[in-house]
DNA sequence: TTAACAGTAAACCGATCGGTTTCTTTCTTC
DNA sequence: GAAGAAAGAAACCGATCGGTTTACTGTTAA
Protein backbone atom coordinates (compact mmCIF):
# COMPACT_ATOMS: atom_id res chain seq x y z
CA UNK A 1 0.00 0.00 0.00
CA UNK A 2 1.24 3.05 -0.84
CA UNK A 3 0.50 4.80 2.86
CA UNK A 4 3.12 2.41 4.15
CA UNK A 5 5.80 3.66 1.84
CA UNK A 6 8.10 6.35 3.58
CA UNK A 7 7.50 10.06 2.93
CA UNK A 8 10.59 9.84 0.57
CA UNK A 9 9.34 6.80 -1.16
CA UNK A 10 5.67 8.28 -1.52
CA UNK A 11 7.42 11.84 -2.91
CA UNK A 12 9.25 10.19 -5.33
CA UNK A 13 6.88 7.93 -6.81
CA UNK A 14 4.47 11.38 -6.96
CA UNK A 15 7.53 13.34 -8.78
CA UNK A 16 7.73 10.91 -11.19
CA UNK A 17 4.06 10.84 -11.97
CA UNK A 18 3.21 13.99 -11.64
CA UNK A 19 6.44 15.46 -13.52
CA UNK A 20 5.86 13.10 -16.48
CA UNK A 21 2.00 13.70 -16.67
CA UNK A 22 2.12 17.49 -16.51
CA UNK A 23 5.45 18.55 -16.54
CA UNK A 24 8.25 19.42 -14.04
CA UNK A 25 6.28 23.34 -13.50
CA UNK A 26 3.86 21.76 -11.22
CA UNK A 27 4.06 23.26 -8.00
CA UNK A 28 4.98 21.68 -4.94
CA UNK A 29 2.31 21.87 -3.26
CA UNK A 30 -0.26 20.15 -5.68
CA UNK A 31 3.05 17.37 -5.54
CA UNK A 32 3.24 17.23 -1.94
CA UNK A 33 -0.79 16.73 -1.95
CA UNK A 34 -0.61 13.90 -3.88
CA UNK A 35 2.38 12.17 -2.24
CA UNK A 36 0.68 12.81 1.32
CA UNK A 37 3.87 14.38 2.55
CA UNK A 38 3.92 17.64 4.51
CA UNK A 39 6.29 20.88 2.23
CA UNK A 40 8.00 20.78 5.65
CA UNK A 41 9.10 16.88 5.07
CA UNK A 42 9.48 17.40 1.33
CA UNK A 43 12.17 20.26 1.95
CA UNK A 44 13.54 18.29 4.91
CA UNK A 45 13.99 15.33 2.23
CA UNK A 46 15.13 17.18 -0.38
CA UNK A 47 17.29 20.42 -0.80
CA UNK A 48 14.62 21.88 -3.39
CA UNK A 49 12.44 21.00 -6.02
CA UNK A 50 15.38 20.83 -8.57
CA UNK A 51 16.79 18.14 -6.77
CA UNK A 52 13.72 16.15 -6.58
CA UNK A 53 13.17 16.86 -9.90
CA UNK A 54 16.50 14.97 -10.60
CA UNK A 55 16.12 12.46 -7.70
CA UNK A 56 12.90 11.28 -9.41
CA UNK A 57 14.31 10.72 -12.61
CA UNK A 58 17.00 8.94 -11.19
CA UNK A 59 14.96 6.53 -9.29
CA UNK A 60 13.04 5.25 -12.20
CA UNK A 61 16.11 4.35 -14.16
CA UNK A 62 16.11 0.85 -13.37
CA UNK A 63 12.64 0.69 -13.88
CA UNK A 64 12.39 1.97 -17.64
CA UNK A 65 15.35 0.37 -18.14
CA UNK A 66 13.15 -2.79 -17.11
CA UNK A 67 10.69 -2.37 -19.10
CA UNK A 68 12.10 -1.45 -22.64
CA UNK A 69 15.26 -3.98 -22.44
CA UNK A 70 15.07 -7.71 -22.74
CA UNK A 71 16.86 -9.86 -19.91
CA UNK A 72 19.78 -11.85 -21.31
CA UNK A 73 17.60 -14.64 -23.63
CA UNK A 74 19.21 -16.15 -26.37
CA UNK A 75 17.86 -14.22 -29.59
CA UNK A 76 20.01 -12.66 -32.05
CA UNK A 77 21.46 -9.12 -31.41
CA UNK A 78 19.23 -7.69 -33.78
CA UNK A 79 16.70 -9.39 -32.08
CA UNK A 80 16.87 -8.20 -28.63
CA UNK A 81 17.24 -4.60 -30.28
CA UNK A 82 14.19 -4.62 -32.24
CA UNK A 83 12.50 -6.24 -28.96
CA UNK A 84 13.20 -2.50 -27.59
CA UNK A 85 11.34 -0.93 -30.40
CA UNK A 86 8.86 -3.02 -29.92
CA UNK A 87 8.04 -2.40 -26.29
CA UNK A 88 7.95 1.14 -27.12
CA UNK A 89 5.50 0.43 -29.49
CA UNK A 90 3.22 -0.96 -26.82
CA UNK A 91 4.18 1.08 -24.41
CA UNK A 92 2.46 4.25 -26.80
CA UNK A 93 -0.49 1.70 -28.08
CA UNK A 94 -0.90 1.77 -24.23
CA UNK A 95 -2.50 5.33 -24.50
CA UNK A 96 -0.93 8.22 -22.15
CA UNK A 97 1.91 7.85 -23.62
CA UNK A 98 3.94 11.38 -22.98
CA UNK A 99 6.98 10.52 -24.68
CA UNK A 100 10.41 9.78 -22.96
CA UNK A 101 10.06 11.03 -19.44
CA UNK A 102 14.09 12.11 -20.11
CA UNK A 103 13.46 13.71 -23.25
CA UNK A 104 10.69 15.57 -21.78
CA UNK A 105 11.90 17.06 -19.50
CA UNK A 106 15.31 17.98 -20.77
CA UNK A 107 13.30 19.78 -23.12
CA UNK A 108 11.20 21.61 -20.80
CA UNK A 109 14.19 22.78 -18.34
CA UNK A 110 16.01 24.00 -21.21
CA UNK A 111 19.02 24.34 -19.14
CA UNK A 112 21.57 21.25 -19.92
CA UNK A 113 23.41 21.93 -16.28
CA UNK A 114 20.29 21.49 -14.67
CA UNK A 115 20.75 18.20 -12.15
CA UNK A 116 17.58 16.84 -13.90
CA UNK A 117 19.03 17.13 -17.11
CA UNK A 118 22.39 15.78 -16.45
CA UNK A 119 20.11 12.47 -14.94
CA UNK A 120 18.32 12.43 -18.40
CA UNK A 121 21.50 12.38 -20.18
CA UNK A 122 22.91 9.80 -18.11
CA UNK A 123 20.05 7.76 -18.42
CA UNK A 124 19.69 8.05 -21.70
CA UNK A 125 22.86 6.87 -22.26
CA UNK A 126 22.14 3.57 -21.20
CA UNK A 127 19.82 3.13 -24.36
CA UNK A 128 22.71 3.37 -26.52
CA UNK A 129 24.98 1.43 -24.48
CA UNK A 130 22.42 -1.28 -24.38
CA UNK A 131 22.52 -0.95 -28.07
CA UNK A 132 26.24 -0.69 -28.38
CA UNK A 133 26.99 -4.23 -26.28
CA UNK A 134 24.17 -5.49 -29.01
CA UNK A 135 26.10 -4.68 -31.78
CA UNK A 136 29.38 -5.41 -30.62
CA UNK A 137 28.37 -9.26 -30.75
CA UNK A 138 26.69 -9.06 -34.07
CA UNK A 139 29.83 -8.29 -35.28
CA UNK A 140 28.55 -4.75 -36.62
CA UNK A 141 31.57 -2.97 -38.46
CA UNK A 142 30.67 0.33 -36.73
CA UNK A 143 28.44 -0.34 -33.61
CA UNK A 144 29.33 3.38 -31.87
CA UNK A 145 27.65 5.02 -34.89
CA UNK A 146 24.87 2.39 -35.40
CA UNK A 147 23.92 2.71 -31.33
CA UNK A 148 23.67 6.37 -31.87
CA UNK A 149 21.43 5.83 -34.62
CA UNK A 150 19.32 3.61 -33.13
CA UNK A 151 18.59 5.63 -30.71
CA UNK A 152 18.31 8.30 -32.70
CA UNK A 153 15.25 6.82 -34.31
CA UNK A 154 14.24 5.59 -31.03
CA UNK A 155 13.55 9.11 -29.73
CA UNK A 156 12.51 10.12 -32.78
CA UNK A 157 9.52 7.63 -33.14
CA UNK A 158 9.25 8.74 -29.96
CA UNK A 159 8.47 12.56 -30.76
CA UNK A 160 6.45 11.49 -33.71
CA UNK A 161 4.25 9.68 -31.25
CA UNK A 162 3.76 12.57 -29.09
CA UNK A 163 3.78 15.38 -31.69
CA UNK A 164 0.66 12.98 -33.61
CA UNK A 165 -0.87 11.97 -30.32
CA UNK A 166 -1.78 8.46 -31.47
CA UNK A 167 -0.02 4.84 -32.13
CA UNK A 168 3.34 4.41 -33.72
CA UNK A 169 1.81 1.25 -35.40
CA UNK A 170 5.06 -0.32 -36.42
CA UNK A 171 7.06 2.22 -37.47
CA UNK A 172 9.90 2.14 -35.17
CA UNK A 173 10.41 -1.18 -35.33
CA UNK A 174 10.83 -0.65 -39.52
CA UNK A 175 12.58 2.21 -38.80
CA UNK A 176 15.17 0.21 -36.69
CA UNK A 177 15.10 -2.72 -38.87
CA UNK A 178 15.87 -0.25 -41.61
CA UNK A 179 19.00 0.81 -40.20
CA UNK A 180 20.29 -2.72 -39.22
CA UNK A 181 19.65 -3.71 -42.78
CA UNK A 182 21.81 -0.76 -44.34
CA UNK A 183 25.02 -1.55 -41.58
CA UNK A 184 24.55 -5.72 -42.74
CA UNK A 185 23.26 -6.45 -39.40
CA UNK A 186 21.24 -9.91 -40.34
CA UNK A 187 18.56 -11.76 -37.88
CA UNK A 188 20.16 -14.45 -36.24
CA UNK A 189 23.54 -13.78 -36.82
CA UNK A 190 26.07 -13.35 -34.15
CA UNK A 191 29.92 -12.14 -34.43
CA UNK A 192 31.21 -15.58 -34.37
CA UNK A 193 29.06 -16.92 -37.11
CA UNK A 194 30.39 -14.48 -39.62
CA UNK A 195 33.15 -15.44 -42.54
CA UNK B 1 13.58 48.61 -36.75
CA UNK B 2 11.77 46.66 -34.45
CA UNK B 3 9.74 49.43 -32.39
CA UNK B 4 8.57 51.10 -35.65
CA UNK B 5 6.62 47.04 -36.38
CA UNK B 6 2.93 47.47 -35.10
CA UNK B 7 2.46 45.63 -31.55
CA UNK B 8 0.97 42.95 -32.70
CA UNK B 9 4.17 42.13 -34.81
CA UNK B 10 6.55 42.94 -31.99
CA UNK B 11 4.09 40.54 -29.46
CA UNK B 12 4.62 37.37 -32.25
CA UNK B 13 8.35 38.09 -32.66
CA UNK B 14 9.17 38.40 -28.80
CA UNK B 15 6.67 35.71 -28.09
CA UNK B 16 8.72 33.39 -30.62
CA UNK B 17 11.75 34.38 -29.06
CA UNK B 18 10.51 33.95 -25.67
CA UNK B 19 9.03 30.59 -25.49
CA UNK B 20 11.57 29.29 -27.59
CA UNK B 21 14.35 30.49 -24.85
CA UNK B 22 12.62 29.78 -21.71
CA UNK B 23 9.73 27.45 -22.95
CA UNK B 24 5.69 28.85 -22.78
CA UNK B 25 5.75 28.76 -19.50
CA UNK B 26 7.08 32.14 -19.68
CA UNK B 27 5.53 34.56 -17.45
CA UNK B 28 2.55 37.01 -19.58
CA UNK B 29 4.68 40.42 -18.03
CA UNK B 30 8.02 39.27 -18.66
CA UNK B 31 6.56 38.98 -22.50
CA UNK B 32 5.21 42.09 -22.93
CA UNK B 33 7.99 43.54 -21.53
CA UNK B 34 10.38 42.43 -24.06
CA UNK B 35 7.94 42.75 -26.92
CA UNK B 36 7.39 46.69 -25.20
CA UNK B 37 3.97 45.86 -25.92
CA UNK B 38 1.29 46.65 -22.79
CA UNK B 39 -0.62 43.58 -21.19
CA UNK B 40 -4.16 45.64 -22.14
CA UNK B 41 -2.90 45.56 -25.93
CA UNK B 42 -1.80 42.51 -25.98
CA UNK B 43 -5.03 40.75 -25.00
CA UNK B 44 -6.76 42.81 -27.40
CA UNK B 45 -5.02 41.68 -29.85
CA UNK B 46 -5.09 37.97 -28.70
CA UNK B 47 -7.74 36.09 -26.69
CA UNK B 48 -5.28 34.35 -24.23
CA UNK B 49 -1.77 33.28 -23.75
CA UNK B 50 -2.68 29.74 -25.25
CA UNK B 51 -3.91 31.79 -28.68
CA UNK B 52 -0.54 34.13 -28.56
CA UNK B 53 1.52 30.70 -28.43
CA UNK B 54 -0.28 28.81 -31.51
CA UNK B 55 -0.23 32.01 -33.42
CA UNK B 56 3.66 32.88 -32.88
CA UNK B 57 4.43 28.90 -33.69
CA UNK B 58 2.13 29.11 -36.91
CA UNK B 59 3.94 32.95 -37.92
CA UNK B 60 7.29 31.27 -38.02
CA UNK B 61 5.99 28.30 -39.78
CA UNK B 62 7.18 29.69 -43.84
CA UNK B 63 11.07 31.19 -42.14
CA UNK B 64 11.34 27.82 -40.56
CA UNK B 65 10.83 26.49 -43.81
CA UNK B 66 12.85 27.97 -45.08
CA UNK B 67 15.75 27.92 -43.32
CA UNK B 68 15.39 23.75 -43.77
CA UNK B 69 13.64 22.90 -47.13
CA UNK B 70 16.20 23.92 -50.32
CA UNK B 71 14.20 25.80 -52.24
CA UNK B 72 13.62 24.28 -56.29
CA UNK B 73 17.09 23.39 -57.81
CA UNK B 74 17.63 20.03 -60.31
CA UNK B 75 19.87 18.42 -57.79
CA UNK B 76 18.60 14.66 -57.05
CA UNK B 77 16.03 14.30 -54.55
CA UNK B 78 18.43 12.24 -52.14
CA UNK B 79 20.52 15.13 -51.94
CA UNK B 80 17.15 17.23 -51.65
CA UNK B 81 16.63 15.48 -48.73
CA UNK B 82 20.01 15.46 -47.32
CA UNK B 83 20.28 19.24 -47.38
CA UNK B 84 17.43 19.43 -44.96
CA UNK B 85 19.89 17.02 -42.60
CA UNK B 86 22.96 19.22 -43.29
CA UNK B 87 21.16 22.35 -42.81
CA UNK B 88 19.49 20.59 -39.24
CA UNK B 89 23.59 19.81 -38.30
CA UNK B 90 24.79 23.87 -39.28
CA UNK B 91 21.53 25.20 -36.99
CA UNK B 92 22.61 22.82 -34.24
CA UNK B 93 26.73 23.90 -34.79
CA UNK B 94 25.82 27.59 -34.34
CA UNK B 95 24.44 27.25 -30.54
CA UNK B 96 21.10 27.98 -28.67
CA UNK B 97 19.89 25.60 -30.32
CA UNK B 98 16.82 24.07 -28.28
CA UNK B 99 15.19 21.94 -30.52
CA UNK B 100 12.74 22.40 -33.01
CA UNK B 101 10.25 25.02 -31.62
CA UNK B 102 6.90 22.60 -32.90
CA UNK B 103 8.03 19.58 -30.64
CA UNK B 104 9.12 21.38 -27.60
CA UNK B 105 6.06 23.50 -27.51
CA UNK B 106 4.14 19.92 -28.04
CA UNK B 107 5.75 17.96 -25.20
CA UNK B 108 5.59 21.60 -23.07
CA UNK B 109 1.85 21.47 -23.50
CA UNK B 110 1.20 17.80 -22.93
CA UNK B 111 -2.31 18.60 -23.78
CA UNK B 112 -2.75 17.59 -28.27
CA UNK B 113 -5.32 19.48 -28.10
CA UNK B 114 -4.12 23.09 -27.25
CA UNK B 115 -4.29 24.89 -30.13
CA UNK B 116 -0.36 25.56 -29.79
CA UNK B 117 0.08 21.72 -30.54
CA UNK B 118 -2.39 21.64 -33.30
CA UNK B 119 -0.25 24.30 -35.40
CA UNK B 120 2.66 22.48 -34.23
CA UNK B 121 1.42 19.23 -35.56
CA UNK B 122 0.52 20.69 -39.00
CA UNK B 123 4.21 22.53 -39.37
CA UNK B 124 5.81 18.89 -38.80
CA UNK B 125 3.42 17.38 -41.43
CA UNK B 126 4.99 19.46 -43.63
CA UNK B 127 8.39 18.54 -43.51
CA UNK B 128 6.89 14.98 -44.08
CA UNK B 129 5.62 16.22 -46.93
CA UNK B 130 8.66 17.71 -48.49
CA UNK B 131 10.06 14.11 -48.25
CA UNK B 132 7.40 12.49 -49.40
CA UNK B 133 7.49 14.99 -52.11
CA UNK B 134 10.85 14.21 -52.90
CA UNK B 135 10.59 10.81 -52.49
CA UNK B 136 8.08 10.17 -55.42
CA UNK B 137 10.11 12.02 -57.82
CA UNK B 138 12.91 9.42 -57.08
CA UNK B 139 10.20 6.60 -57.39
CA UNK B 140 10.88 5.22 -53.88
CA UNK B 141 8.95 2.01 -53.80
CA UNK B 142 7.26 3.50 -50.25
CA UNK B 143 7.54 6.68 -50.43
CA UNK B 144 4.55 7.70 -47.88
CA UNK B 145 6.52 5.07 -45.04
CA UNK B 146 10.07 6.28 -45.86
CA UNK B 147 8.95 10.07 -45.78
CA UNK B 148 8.02 9.67 -41.69
CA UNK B 149 11.12 7.46 -41.55
CA UNK B 150 12.88 10.48 -42.19
CA UNK B 151 10.78 12.43 -40.26
CA UNK B 152 11.82 10.53 -37.23
CA UNK B 153 15.62 10.33 -38.10
CA UNK B 154 15.28 14.70 -37.89
CA UNK B 155 13.49 14.50 -34.97
CA UNK B 156 15.63 11.90 -33.47
CA UNK B 157 18.72 13.93 -34.16
CA UNK B 158 17.07 17.11 -32.75
CA UNK B 159 16.17 15.49 -29.31
CA UNK B 160 19.97 14.07 -29.16
CA UNK B 161 21.12 17.89 -29.72
CA UNK B 162 19.49 18.98 -27.38
CA UNK B 163 19.64 15.93 -24.20
CA UNK B 164 23.31 15.65 -24.89
CA UNK B 165 23.85 19.62 -25.46
CA UNK B 166 26.73 19.21 -28.20
CA UNK B 167 26.74 19.20 -31.94
CA UNK B 168 25.38 16.44 -34.19
CA UNK B 169 28.60 16.03 -36.18
CA UNK B 170 27.03 14.84 -39.09
CA UNK B 171 24.79 12.32 -37.25
CA UNK B 172 21.89 12.89 -38.89
CA UNK B 173 23.13 12.81 -42.61
CA UNK B 174 24.28 9.74 -42.17
CA UNK B 175 21.07 8.34 -40.37
CA UNK B 176 19.02 9.68 -43.11
CA UNK B 177 21.68 8.45 -45.47
CA UNK B 178 21.76 4.76 -44.37
CA UNK B 179 17.58 5.19 -44.58
CA UNK B 180 17.99 5.92 -47.85
CA UNK B 181 20.05 3.40 -48.73
CA UNK B 182 17.89 1.18 -46.99
CA UNK B 183 15.52 1.75 -49.36
CA UNK B 184 17.16 1.86 -52.21
CA UNK B 185 17.26 5.45 -53.18
CA UNK B 186 20.40 6.46 -54.54
CA UNK B 187 22.40 9.37 -55.73
CA UNK B 188 21.34 11.23 -58.84
CA UNK B 189 18.42 8.89 -59.17
CA UNK B 190 15.19 9.87 -60.48
CA UNK B 191 12.12 8.30 -60.94
CA UNK B 192 12.56 8.66 -65.04
CA UNK B 193 16.03 6.98 -64.91
CA UNK B 194 15.13 4.18 -63.40
CA UNK B 195 14.44 0.61 -65.34
C1' DT C 1 -10.71 72.59 -31.45
C1' DT C 2 -12.25 68.65 -30.32
C1' DA C 3 -13.76 64.03 -30.45
C1' DA C 4 -12.34 59.46 -31.28
C1' DC C 5 -8.87 56.11 -31.24
C1' DA C 6 -4.67 53.33 -30.26
C1' DG C 7 -1.53 52.50 -27.13
C1' DT C 8 1.19 52.62 -22.57
C1' DA C 9 1.77 52.47 -17.58
C1' DA C 10 0.35 50.68 -13.59
C1' DA C 11 -2.83 49.25 -10.15
C1' DC C 12 -5.61 45.51 -9.19
C1' DC C 13 -7.83 40.65 -8.91
C1' DG C 14 -7.63 35.90 -6.81
C1' DA C 15 -4.60 32.13 -7.36
C1' DT C 16 -0.32 29.98 -7.32
C1' DC C 17 4.82 29.94 -7.26
C1' DG C 18 9.17 27.97 -4.35
C1' DG C 19 10.37 28.00 0.21
C1' DT C 20 10.16 28.78 5.55
C1' DT C 21 8.11 28.62 9.96
C1' DT C 22 5.06 27.47 13.74
C1' DC C 23 2.33 24.38 15.95
C1' DT C 24 0.32 19.95 16.71
C1' DT C 25 -0.14 15.10 16.25
C1' DT C 26 1.73 10.53 16.04
C1' DC C 27 4.87 7.01 16.75
C1' DT C 28 8.83 4.81 18.70
C1' DT C 29 11.71 3.57 22.52
C1' DC C 30 12.86 3.37 26.99
C1' DG D 1 3.73 6.37 30.99
C1' DA D 2 7.24 9.79 29.62
C1' DA D 3 10.79 11.69 26.39
C1' DG D 4 12.06 12.54 21.99
C1' DA D 5 12.03 12.35 17.11
C1' DA D 6 9.34 12.28 12.82
C1' DA D 7 6.03 14.11 10.18
C1' DG D 8 1.57 16.36 9.01
C1' DA D 9 -1.42 20.80 8.78
C1' DA D 10 -1.44 25.22 7.85
C1' DA D 11 -0.07 29.98 8.13
C1' DC D 12 3.17 32.85 6.18
C1' DC D 13 6.78 35.18 2.97
C1' DG D 14 7.60 37.99 -1.32
C1' DA D 15 7.13 37.09 -6.08
C1' DT D 16 4.73 35.80 -10.04
C1' DC D 17 0.78 33.71 -12.56
C1' DG D 18 -3.13 34.90 -16.38
C1' DG D 19 -6.24 38.38 -16.94
C1' DT D 20 -8.97 42.99 -16.17
C1' DT D 21 -9.46 47.74 -15.27
C1' DT D 22 -8.49 52.57 -14.75
C1' DA D 23 -6.15 56.51 -16.09
C1' DC D 24 -3.21 58.94 -18.99
C1' DT D 25 -0.73 60.14 -23.57
C1' DG D 26 -0.11 60.61 -27.92
C1' DT D 27 -1.94 60.76 -32.93
C1' DT D 28 -5.35 61.44 -36.35
C1' DA D 29 -9.34 63.45 -38.63
C1' DA D 30 -13.30 66.30 -38.95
Amino acid sequence: MSSSATPRERLLEAAGDLFYRDGVHIGVDALCKAAGVSKKSMYQLFRSKDELIAESLASRGPSFQATLQPGPDDRSPRERILEVFERQDNLVADGNYLGCPYVATSVELKDPEHPGSVVARHFKQQLTDFFHRELVKAGAEDPGMLAIQLTIAFDGASVRAVVRAQSLGGIGVLTAGALLDAAGVRAGELAGHLN
